[in-house]
DNA sequence: CATGAATGAGCATTCATTCAT
DNA sequence: CATGAATGAATGCTCATTCAT
């Protein structure tokens, strides 16, 4: 018997990626995933029940994907700043060299495919950030006076902010100009 | 000649954009944004060519309108940092009080809808406030070493971030909210 | 405005009773329906909800008209034996010249288009029958010992059977053989 | 060489009938088949070519079986009447307690998986009773006015009638109603 | 033999667009 | 202008059949 090729998931995945960054959310069919994918339509329906489960498992797996990759090299001993900075480089560089999946991302959470259930869990995917924050008010080193909210948000816009501009290539980051913009944040959020 | 019945296209510009509110990009129809204009499907045919005409006048009327109301109350003759912040609450404001449309754009942005010409024009939508920012730097106001560009993502990232925090409910903004908001954006960029 | 054309409905239900004589319940599809009936596939569903939605306004449109035709000419001054007659006559006449509708209805109730409560409708069909032949007894005429259904059964089987049996060309029905099958079915059910 | 497993096909042919009981003859599939005969697809097609192959194998298999069924019991040095209502009972019994598969065997016959040489084999199926009519009325005990078809269609129209009130719950056979049956068909048969 | 993944033609249904009124 | 019925290509999905294991 012919087994199961689960690493054909992914390659809908990135099938699907693709197009999204192709022709948008909405030109996406699975006709085409499939001619993407190289696999027939029914087959499709062999690892997804609907076009909606494609979406939604999509989904959780680049959430599951970026969350993991926020944290890579995060080493909880070094000083303050230096982890703050390798978190906030780390998301920079995911929204640049995964910039499909975040436009994916973003245009899910205002499709018809999301669920309350799981915008809740799209929130949520804040807090472990919210949480190194608020170490960094703990510690004396972050304004206490602002909410962690906005500082969050001053972080999390201007990084999405040049991540888009450098994918546009109307701004484009160096390793210069990104230890400017990461001082600059720092500035604003330091104590 | 009788003039086209304009009030007609505001409404189904109204409506497309409820829809896209409710059902997300993707999940627009003619026939449904002729129902929820209370009009019939040919009718649509009359004020556009087709779906994507209308797409893309909706765009343009968006733009038009934006630009418009990020400059409301601006008095050239105040001093530069209250002629900021007014630039500043009105797009803030822009895009909480329409935010169906900032949602919109986006996703048009994003759509196979969107042509070339319309994606430049979209980018050059940005350089009046670069100006404005550009002037703070010749007052010798803003930070001169940092790139305009930069600067500008800050204040617009932040600003949209919190933007749609408040119209998520996650972070409900007040006026001294919003005062503390700007004061850590002019922190950051002021000289 | 191009209106409604409610004869359309009549052709479709025209068409589905060829296509199920000719390829049995099993082998209808909306394609071939709209095909033999000339309309596009689109159109049908200006009409019918969905195919079953089709396929149970055609069961009832054929319940309805036969219903009527089982009356046609039914006089209830005639004396008992010629109205009985009139009706098994009418009955039988109806399964041999609309012998698609009947094919139709009793494929309709053993196929997972019929719902319980149309079961149930279908079920009372045969109470008008029932009434007559009630009256029957009450006149004296028919057998008060033998139950109601049980008579009726022996009517309604021998008339399908042999309707059946001249459709298939196995054994014609002249005049003469209709007076003899329905005097066989009387001495069997009078008193 | 090794038989094979003609077990697997009864469980096939049981399977197949029991979902044409719940879904009817339109909402089998051969994935359904399989599942509810607890084997795998592929299996399906090394007993029977095709979907087609399988549903004609059904109908001979029950053809064969319910052929049978009639005779049982058959004893041909018993008196007509007696063996008359042998057979007029084992027709009965075999149409109440293998409902299924009169309710498959109709729908075959306006399915398009019948044949014309299938469609003449059914209808020969019939003159082993025909030949036990012509017996009757070679003793003198039915009678010779009325054609063989004409008497066959009073008794199987009859039966299969009161079998489908039966099954159908409208009308509950017991032994004394099964008997007053027989003697109704016989009255209307009888020199 | 047995399995069930893979295939792609075919199905029910939708939808942008046209057209008769 | 306005209508909504009509169209048929395109979409999501199913299913008989094949095939690699």
């Amino acid at each position: 018997m012919k087994l199961k090729d689960y690493t054909k998931i992914d390659i809908v995945f990135q099938a699907t990626l693709n197009l999204i960054r192709d022709y948008g959310f909405s030109g996406i069919t699975m006709a085409k995933i499939a001619r993407e994918a190289n696999i027939a339509t029914g087959t499709l329906y062999i690892y997804f029940k609907n076009k909606e489960e494609l979406i939604n498992a999509l989904y959780q797996s680049i959430e599951r994907k970026s969350s993991m990759r926020f944290l890579e090299g995060y080493d909880p001993n070094k000083p303050f700043k230096i982890r703050l900075k390798k978190v906030w480089v780390n998301y920079l560089k995911n929204r640049i060299e995964n910039h499909e999946e975040s436009v994916f991302m973003e245009q899910y959470y205002h499709s018809p495919y999301i669920t309350p259930s799981q915008k809740k869990i799209a929130d949520e995917m804040r807090t472990p950030i919210h949480e190194i924050i608020n170490g960094g008010k703990e510690e004396g080193l972050l304004n206490k006076n602002i909410d962690t909210e906005m500082l969050f948000s001053a972080m999390i816009g201007f990084i999405r902010e040049i991540a888009y501009e450098h994918v546009g290539g109307r701004y484009i980051l160096t390793t210069e100009r990104i230890n400017t913009a990461f001082e600059l944040n720092w500035q604003m959020i330091k104590e």
